[in-house]
DNA sequence: TTAGTGATATCC
DNA sequence: GATATCACTAAA
């Protein structure tokens, strides 16, 4: 079952541990489809997240986060590697739920190759998609929790959140 | 442990 | 306009 609209429109705290075990489907032009089991995300919540692109207003690259839940937020990161989020909430609510790893995938950035995305997607949806969208095959896996990787700009206080999930 | 890489934000 | 920074990976 392809999850719907209704499924990301609610709180990025609901969202990323449901969103571990789902499947994150991908369509190539050449008809082809891969099946990539999602197992682990993050959460990037809110202006007064200090990890949230969006802790630095609504500049450019954070406008997405803004924006309408379902949406596709894909960023370069180091300059070589494309990252994929997903914006989730109510309008207006600056968040999202970053795709950390894939079954055989462990890497944000190694997952949007294999699944060949890069900025082109950004701004695209998730749900309705022929090209890319999230299928629930009812697996309901056991997850844990842990401190989000790669912010220790972030300070303690955002450092210390339990906000990535992992798939175990 | 470090190099590689380029968009973004922030400072003139 | 210039520079510092960065939600990472691969190679060593």
């Amino acid at each position: 079952m392809k999850l719907g609209k209704d499924f990301f429109n609610r709180d990025c705290l609901d969202i990323a541990p449901e969103l571990v075990g789902k499947i994150l489907v991908r369509k190539f032009e050449n008809g082809e489809e891969l099946r990539v089991r999602i197992t682990e995300t993050e959460i990037y919540r809110g202006e007064e997240d200090k990890a949230c692109h969006a802790s630095r207003g609504r500049t450019p690259r954070a406008e997405i986060l803004y924006r309408e839940s379902g949406l596709i937020y894909v960023y370069l990161c180091y300059g070589i590697h494309w990252l994929m989020n997903v914006i989730t909430g109510e309008k207006e609510q600056p968040q999202g739920v970053l795709f950390r790893a894939g079954e055989g995938y462990n890497g944000p950035a190694k997952l949007t190759k294999a699944l060949q995305i890069d900025k082109s997607f950004n701004g695209k949806m998730l749900v309705g998609n022929p090209e890319i969208w999230v299928e629930d095959d009812g697996l309901r896996p056991e997850i844990k929790t842990d401190k989000r990787v790669g912010i220790d700009y972030a300070g303690e206080e955002w450092i210390n959140k339990q906000w990535r999930f992992i798939m175990s």
